[in-house]
RNA sequence: GGGCGCUUAGCUCAGUCGGUAGAGCACUGUGUUCACACCGCAGGGGUCACUGGUUCGAGUCCAGUAGCGCCCACCA
C-alpha cells in the first residue's frame, strides 16, 4: 500500500473520482424498486455557479445519494433554463459592444447568433455543478427550448387557449423602456424612494373655481382625461358633471364621481390618466372616458404631450412643473416617500403603459392548486412557506404571458388578414388550419416562467407519454429559493395538475438565503459573491459542501464570508474536520497493514468502550436518518462531526490504540482491527452525502464490499445496539479521566511524569467498573497505577476531587500548593452548595413537588443528595488539608 | 398598510417535548505521547433584545415594545 500524505490534498481525488463515478453509470436510475426523483431548479443557461446555487444543489445531491444509498432508484433530472430576458440582456450587451443594437442585425441573426452563443457557452454551469460533485443523470439533461421542451410549451399554449384560459387584452401593464417589453406583475420589485407629492390646481371651464388634484408623476397630467371624486363627497356633489380645463394642453374634461377617489386624501379629488395607470385605466373604463398615450414605451413623451413631444419622462416632469407653476397652478409640493416600481432584471424604473397582451386567466387553475396545499398534498418546508403561498394563491391576478423579447419561445398563434386566430403547435399546423389564407405569426415571444413552469413533466417527456413520465412523475421534492415561490413553485402546481392531473412533487424544501458577511444578499454586481470555485481551489470540493451544509438550518439564513488573504474561517473548519477524517483514517489503515484477516461486521466484544462506541454509532444513525428525512441539514452535518471527531477519534480511537497498534497477531487485535474498521467504514458511508470525495477515496482503500461506496448501502440502527448501560459507564470513566487531566493542567504535572490515581467510593459496581478499566485510566490519564477502595485514605500531599460519587486523589508531593489547593476546593464546595441550596428550594416548594413530573422530581432530589454526599467529602478533604497532610 | 423572520459567548450560529444554555472560530494555559499543530489536553467567557403574562419551572408558550432583515400591497 503506498503511503497517504499527512493531509487530505482534494483535488488529485476530486479529479480521479468524479469520471469513474460517471462511466459507471452510478448516476442513473436503477428502474426498479421504491423511485426517488429530483428534477433540479435549472439555473440559468448566462449563469455561472454563485454560492447559492452551490447550497442548493448540494443539498439536492445529499438527498439523492442518502437515498440511492437507501436502495432506492434515483433520479435526479438537470438542465438550464433559457432565461429570456436575462439571456437577451447578455447578447445585447455583447451586440453594443461592436457598437450594433439587435435592431441593426435584425431578429432571425440575433436569435440565431444567441444560439450559438448558448451552444458555446450554455454548459458551463453544468460542468460546475458537477465539480461540486452533483450526482445528477447528465443524459438526461434538458433545455427549455430545447426540441422536446419547445413541445411541451406549445402544448401546453394550444390547450389553455382551447379551454379558453388564454386570452389577448388591452391593459395598463408593467412596462420596462429599458428592456422594452411588457413584465408580468411579480417581476415588479418596490422600493420606497424619496419623492414629492405635487398639489395642481385645475381651472373650471366656467367661474373661477379650481380642483386640487395631487400626484406623485405630474408628467402624466397630460394624458388625463377626467377627475374624479367620491361620489358621497359633500365637496363635489355639486360639481360632478362639470367641466374643467387641463392646464399645458386645454383639454375639456368631465368631473365624475367614482368610489376609487377617497375623500380623506389631500383635496379629495384625483386625477384620471387612463391610459398610464393600471387603477386610473379601470376607472376609465367604468365611465368610458378616452385613453390618451403620453408617454411611449421608451419612456419619451409622444406627440399627445404637445410641446413635451420628445422629451424624456423626468425631463417632462420637470418642464411641466415649471410651467405649471409659472401659471400659478401650483398649489404646493409636499416631500413624499413613495414605492417605486422597478424592474427586477435591470432596476429601470417601470412606467404603466396602455398596451395589448396575451394573458393567462388564473383563478380557474389556481383553484386545485390551492386545494392540493391546503390538504397537504404538497407539503412546504418550513410550513409558513405554505401561508405565503396560499395568501398570494387566493388574491392571484390573470398572468402577462407576451414579452416583447425575441429571445424565447415565440407565441404560436398567427393571424388572418381579416384579424381571426389561429392557435397551433407549429407553423405548418397553422398554415393547414388557415387552410390557403396568408398567416402572420405573432412577434412576441413567451414569458420564461410560462416554459420553466411545466418543468418537471417536460423534462421527463410530457407531452410524449414516456415511460420516465409514467415512473418518475410525481417528483419527490422540490428544493428551491423562497423568491420564487410565486414566480416558479405556483405555477409548476397549476401546471401539474391540469396537465398531469396529479402534484408535480410531494414536497416543497425552501432552503437557505446564502447572504454575505454584512448580511446583505450576495451579489456579483454589489462585488459581495464569494465564487464557490475560488473556495474550491482553496479548499475542495467536500470542504465547501460542508461549510455550507452544516449551516443550513431549516428555511434560516445563512451568511457566507467571503475569502480574505486566501482564507475563509468557515470552510477552514470544514477543511480541517475533512483533514481530521483523513488522519483518523490513516491510522486505521496503517494499522491493518494489507487487511487481511479484516472482515467486514461487527465482531461482538465485552470490552466497555467497543459496546459504547456501538451504541454511539448506533444512536448517530438514528439520529442523522431520522435528520435527513425532516430537512434538517445542518444537525446531519453537527451529528456526524461530534460522533466522528469527539467520540470515534477523542475517545474511541486512543482507548482501543494500544490494541489496534500492537506489533502482535493476536485475535484479540485482530478482532479490534476489525471493530475500528467497521466503526469507520459505517462513518464513511454516513458522511458520503456530504462530502462525497474523501470518503470514497478512504473507502476504496479500506475492507469493503461492491465497487464503489456511492452504491454501498446506508447504514441503519438496530434497536439491540441501544446500550444505556455502556454509555453511563463510559460516561463515568470519561468524567475521571478529564478530572485527573484536569489536576494535571492545574499543577502542571509534568506530561512526563506518571503519578498515582487514588479512588475511593463505596458504590461496588463503580469500583468494578475502575477495576476492569484500569489499563485505559493509565493510559489516557497518564498515571502509573489505579488504587481502588470504599474509602480514601492517602499519607501523601495530594490534589483532591469529587467526580460521579467518587473521591479521587492525585498524590503530588512537591508540587502541590496547599493554601491555593484549599481556595479551590473552598471554591468548589461553595459552588456545589449554591446549586445544592437551588434544588432544595425546589425540592422544598410543594407546588413543584405536587405538579412536576415524577422523573423531574426524582432527578431533582438524587442531584441534590449527591451535591450534599460531595460537599461532604470535600469538606473532609479540606479538614485533611488543614492538617497539613 | 398587511404578513413573515431574526435578536443567545468577542465573532458566526445551533438549541425538537417547557426541566435551569451548546458548537465552531477567537481567547488563556500547556504539550513536539509513534493518525493529525489543518493537532492533543485543560480552561475562561452568556441578565438568552426589552416589558408583562401563563406555569412548580420560560431561551423555549402567550401579549406587547424596540432594533434589523425579507415578502406582499393600486391610495393619487
Amino acid at each position: 500500500m503506498t503511503e497517504l500524505p499527512k493531509a487530505y490534498e482534494p483535488h488529485s481525488v476530486e479529479k480521479k473520482w468524479y469520471p469513474i463515478w460517471l462511466s459507471s453509470g452510478y448516476f442513473k436510475p436503477s428502474g426498479e424498486g421504491r423511485k426517488y426523483c429530483i428534477t433540479i431548479p435549472p439555473p440559468n443557461v448566462t449563469g455561472s455557479l454563485h454560492i447559492g446555487h452551490a447550497l442548493c444543489y448540494s443539498i439536492q445531491d445529499v438527498l439523492i445519494r442518502w437515498k440511492r444509498m437507501q436502495g432506492y432508484d434515483t433520479l435526479c433530472v438537470p438542465g438550464t433554463d433559457h432565461a429570456g430576458i436575462a439571456t437577451q440582456n447578455v447578447l445585447e450587451k455583447q451586440l453594443k459592444k461592436e457598437g450594433l443594437t439587435r435592431h441593426d442585425v435584425g431578429r432571425e441573426k440575433f436569435v440565431e447568433r444567441t444560439w450559438q452563443w448558448v451552444h458555446e457557452y450554455g454548459g458551463v454551469i453544468l460542468s460546475q455543478l458537477q465539480r461540486l460533485g452533483c450526482s445528477f443523470d447528465w443524459d438526461r439533461a434538458r433545455f427549455t427550448m430545447d426540441e422536446g421542451y419547445i413541445d411541451a410549451v406549445m402544448e401546453c399554449f394550444v390547450q389553455w387557449w382551447e379551454a379558453g384560459l388564454i386570452y389577448r387584452g388591452k391593459r395598463v401593464i408593467n412596462w420596462c423602456p429599458r428592456c422594452l417589453t411588457a413584465i408580468s406583475d411579480i417581476e415588479v420589485k418596490h422600493e420606497d424612494r424619496a419623492g414629492k407629492l405635487y398639489h395642481i390646481r385645475y381651472p373650471f371651464k366656467e367661474g373661477s373655481a379650481m380642483v386640487v388634484v395631487a400626484t406623485t408623476r405630474p408628467e402624466t397630467m397630460l394624458g388625463d382625461t377626467a377627475v374624479a371624486a367620491n361620489p358621497s363627497d359633500d365637496r363635489y356633489r355639486q360639481l360632478f358633471g362639470k367641466t374643467l380645463i387641463l392646464p399645458l394642453i386645454g383639454r375639456e374634461i368631465p368631473l365624475i364621481p367614482d368610489d376609487y377617489a377617497q375623500s380623506e386624501f389631500g383635496s379629495g379629488a384625483v386625477k384620471i390618466t387612463p391610459a398610464h395607470d393600471a387603477n386610473d385605466f379601470e376607472v376609465g373604463m367604468r365611465h368610458n372616458l378616452p385613453k390618451v398615450i403620453v408617454i411611449d414605451e421608451h419612456g419619451r413623451m409622444t406627440e399627445e404631450a404637445g410641446r413635451y413631444a420628445g422629451l424624456d419622462r423626468f425631463e417632462a416632469r420637470e418642464r411641466v412643473v415649471q410651467d405649471l407653476s409659472a401659471q400659478g397652478l401650483i398649489e404646493k409640493i409636499d416631500d413624499y416617500v413613495l414605492p417605486e416600481a422597478t424592474c427586477d432584471r435591470c432596476h429601470t424604473v417601470i412606467e404603466p403603459l396602455l398596451s395589448e397582451q396575451w394573458f393567462v386567466r388564473m383563478k380557474e387553475l389556481a383553484g386545485p392548486a390551492i386545494d392540493v396545499v391546503r390538504e397537504r398534498r404538497v407539503r412546504f418546508v418550513p410550513e409558513r412557506y405554505e401561508r405565503t403561498y396560499l395568501e398570494w394563491m387566493e388574491n392571484i391576478r390573470d398572468w402577462t404571458i407576451s414579452r416583447q423579447l425575441w429571445w424565447g419561445h415565440r407565441i404560436p398563434v398567427w393571424t388572418t388578414e381579416d384579424g381571426e386566430y389561429i392557435v397551433a403547435r407549429s407553423e405548418k399546423e397553422a398554415l393547414e388550419k388557415a387552410a390557403g389564407r396568408p398567416i402572420k405569426q405573432d412577434e412576441d415571444v413567451l414569458d420564461t416562467w410560462f416554459s420553466s413552469g411545466l418543468w418537471p413533466q417536460a423534462v421527463l417527456g410530457w407531452p410524449k407519454q414516456t415511460e420516465d413520465l409514467a415512473r418518475y412523475y410525481p417528483t419527490s421534492v422540490l428544493t428551491t429559493a423562497r423568491d420564487i415561490i410565486y414566480l416558479w413553485v405556483s405555477r409548476m402546481i397549476m401546471s401539474g395538475l391540469y396537465f398531469m392531473k396529479d402534484i408535480p412533487f410531494d414536497e416543497v424544501y425552501i432552503y437557505a438565503t446564502v447572504l454575505d458577511e454584512q448580511g446583505r444578499r450576495h451579489s456579483k454586481s454589489l462585488g459581495t459573491g464569494v465564487d464557490p470555485l475560488d473556495v474550491i481551489e482553496l479548499y475542495g470540493t467536500d470542504a465547501l459542501r460542508f461549510a455550507l451544509l452544516v449551516r443550513a438550518a431549516r428555511g434560516q439564513d445563512i451568511r457566507f464570508a467571503s475569502i480574505k488573504e486566501k482564507r475563509q474561517p468557515q470552510v477552514e473548519e470544514a477543511r480541517n474536520f475533512a483533514n481530521k477524517i483523513w488522519n483518523a483514517s490513516r491510522f486505521v489503515l496503517m494499522n491493518i497493514g494489507d487487511a487481511s484477516g479484516i472482515e467486514p461486521g461487527w465482531v461482538p466484544s465485552d470490552a466497555l468502550a467497543d459496546r459504547w462506541i456501538l451504541a454511539e454509532l448506533n444512536s448517530t444513525i438514528e439520529q442523522v436518518t431520522v435528520a435527513l428525512e425532516e430537512y434538517r441539514i445542518n444537525e446531519v452535518a453537527q451529528t456526524l462531526y461530534h460522533f466522528f471527531w469527539d467520540s470515534f477519534c477523542d475517545w474511541y480511537i486512543e482507548l482501543s490504540k494500544s490494541l489496534v497498534a500492537s506489533r502482535e497477531s493476536t485475535e484479540e487485535v485482530r478482532a479490534a482491527r476489525c471493530r475500528i474498521v467497521y466503526v469507520l467504514e459505517t462513518s464513511l458511508r454516513l458522511l458520503h452525502p456530504l462530502m462525497p470525495y474523501i470518503t470514497e477515496e478512504i473507502w476504496q482503500r479500506l475492507p469493503h464490499e461492491g465497487e464503489s461506496i456511492m452504491m454501498a448501502p446506508w447504514p441503519e440502527a438496530l434497536p439491540v445496539r441501544e446500550d444505556q448501560q455502556a454509555r453511563e459507564q463510559m460516561e463515568t470513566l470519561i468524567a475521571v479521566i478529564t478530572r485527573v487531566r484536569n489536576i494535571r493542567s492545574i499543577w502542571n504535572v509534568p506530561s512526563q511524569s506518571r503519578p498515582k490515581l487514588c479512588i475511593g467510593t463505596d458504590n461496588a459496581s463503580t469500583r468494578a467498573l475502575i477495576s476492569r478499566n484500569e489499563e485505559q485510566i493509565k493510559r489516557l490519564a497518564r498515571v502509573a497505577q489505579v488504587t481502588v477502595s470504599d474509602r480514601l485514605r492517602i499519607a501523601e500531599r495530594s490534589a483532591r476531587d469529587i467526580v460521579s460519587g467518587m473521591e479521587i486523589a492525585v498524590p503530588l508531593e512537591g508540587l502541590i500548593d496547599l493554601e491555593k489547593e484549599r481556595e479551590r476546593i473552598t471554591r468548589e464546595i461553595t459552588r456545589k452548595e449554591n446549586e445544592a441550596r437551588g434544588l432544595a428550594a425546589r425540592l422544598d416548594n410543594a407546588s413543584f413537588m405536587e405538579r412536576a413530573p415524577r422523573e423531574v422530581v426524582e432527578e431533582a432530589r438524587n442531584r441534590h443528595d449527591e451535591l450534599i454526599a460531595e460537599i461532604e467529602k470535600l469538606r473532609g478533604t479540606l479538614e485533611s488539608l488543614e492538617d497539613g497532610s
